[in-house]
DNA sequence: AAATTTGGTTTATATTATAAACTAATTTAC
DNA sequence: GTAAATTAGTTTATAATATAAACCAAATTT
């Protein structure tokens, strides 16, 4: 009846830098920051974990004479977006023929 | 730019039952278990949760010699489901303009 | 009358999310 | 020129969560 829903990206947070990187070439840590008001720990160790599940890269350069870490999606992480928005589907719209 | 996602709703299978719940009249224990497939355990902690935040309505009964757990949605659970639905739309439809 | 089934609840554990604390270099203020 | 604050993160500790395992009580089957 219901999908199972990709735990690793059924969480706020990693959602919605998986939600910004789609619609990005790459995004800058400070980037992700701005936008999703999430700490700087706590991003850094969702970015650890799409990364280990090679959903997104992370290139780690220098910017003047500060570190600067920049983001981008893979293949594998836009599928994984399209199956857990399809799969969500069935439990956003409920119908009574179960 | 993300609104908050309700913590009570964001969770795979208090989503699916809310989802069950909001398009039957009410839905008896075995009934969400057979639909769910999850654990009896898992779903009664899961149940007890939607209730205590008052999202979920149970009666308990008797049906023959057996109990009866008989769950149905309120009107407190079909505005969080509604609210939370629209707030997950800025995740799943991102746009280039941020 | 022992074993199994129904219909759950309670408890223990493993995983997660998150913030707090920390590191290291840079820049600004005094 | 050195103390304080800022940039750009990482690591670690803690609290919350999800989940399954263990349990309970009554009823039913063998």
């Amino acid at each position: 009846m219901f999908k199972e829903l990709d735990p690793l990206l059924h969480s706020q947070l990693r959602l919605a830098i998986i939600s910004l990187l789609i619609s990005v070439e790459e995004a800058e840590f400070s980037f992700i920051k701005e936008k999703t008001n999430a700490s700087a720990g706590n991003i850094s160790v969702q970015l650890d974990k799409l990364q280990q599940a090679h959903y997104i890269k992370i290139e780690k350069s220098f910017k003047g004479k500060y570190p600067l870490t920049t983001c981008s999606i893979t293949q594998k992480g836009v599928k994984a977006f399209k199956d857990y928005t399809q799969a969500l589907q069935q439990y956003l719209q409920p119908s009574k023929i179960k």
